[in-house]
DNA sequence: GCAGGCGATGTGATATTGTATCGTCGCGTG
DNA sequence: CACGCGACGATACAATATCACATCGCCTGC
């Protein structure tokens, strides 16, 4: 496991970063980009699709069509900015750009906050079990329900 | 890691095992359950509820509504003889009933096909981060995206 | 300046996936 | 037989995701 400092950004600072690495893999960080980057950082928790053109249209003041956001949630996904909760058909800000990991998704099933832990051991464990099998990994998935501390186990 | 020997079924020994897990379970084993097993089994790839709607309405030469074969898919995921492939949105069945491991499933980006292995180690790992975080976890969802062995690495 | 290319976005339609509600049917039981 | 109950059908609906095509702004070659 390399060793590495996660920069973790919070508000203007993590839409400036985003900004970066955008741009960085030669794209456009456009108005439009950076107000539905903001809008799902906003969300505490996974944000669908449709939340987030909800919540964007309210922000612009005029309405955002789903597959307007759905092109610009690709683009981020793609770069790494935002990750998709796959069990939950949902989106979150990543809070290191930059910083490429197979990431793990603790999903609470009471309050429906996920929260992101990093553990390169698990990635590369999950990578080599598949490799051996005689499969190449391209994207793990890797996601657990269950409660959070905040929720309890009852 | 416990030892044991996995059963693997096919066909209608699968079915015949699928009953048996069922009944155990104090659930009725009816005929269009029946059906609906039967016509999942016999898919070799994860398939959509709406794909087995729609083949299990020519298995049984009438139309199978989709809310029914939600209803069905749900109890035999819950009785662990399918299993929901989340980043696919589908299900497949379970090859050894009765047999609960936290499974990983190797998603083919190519031609579809997901393959399903166990590997207690992983699944116990990722279940001790979750709680070495704080969390609870109830069911690991553990999927990679890639290129299984005969679609090659290009 | 203007034509054309190109990426980003808008608009509307549509496809796909998942739930809710309510009625009916068959079956066991008092 | 009356009743309750689980399974299922039918319909509507909600939520998620994609497609096709038009438009706009910007840049470039001429």
């Amino acid at each position: 496991m390399s060793v590495h400092t996660h920069i973790t950004h919070s508000g203007p600072a993590l839409t400036e970063a985003a900004r970066a690495v955008i741009e960085a893999a030669g794209e456009q960080w456009t108005d439009l980009r950076s107000d539905v980057f903001a809008t799902l950082a906003a969300f505490a928790r996974p944000a669908s699709a449709y939340d987030i053109a909800e919540a964007a249209s309210a922000r612009i003041g005029r309405r955002l069509a789903a597959n307007s956001v759905y092109r610009i949630l690709d683009l981020f996904v793609a770069n790494n900015v935002a990750r998709r909760v796959e069990s939950r058909n949902a989106y979150l800000v990543n809070e290191h750009p930059g910083c490429a990991h197979d990431c793990i998704f603790l999903v609470c099933e009471a309050c429906g906050e996920a929260t992101h832990i990093d553990d390169d051991r698990l990635g590369d464990a999950l990578r080599g079990t598949a490799r051996g099998a005689g499969f190449t990994p391209t994207r793990p998935v890797i996601e657990v329900h269950g409660r959070c501390g905040g929720c309890g186990t009852s």
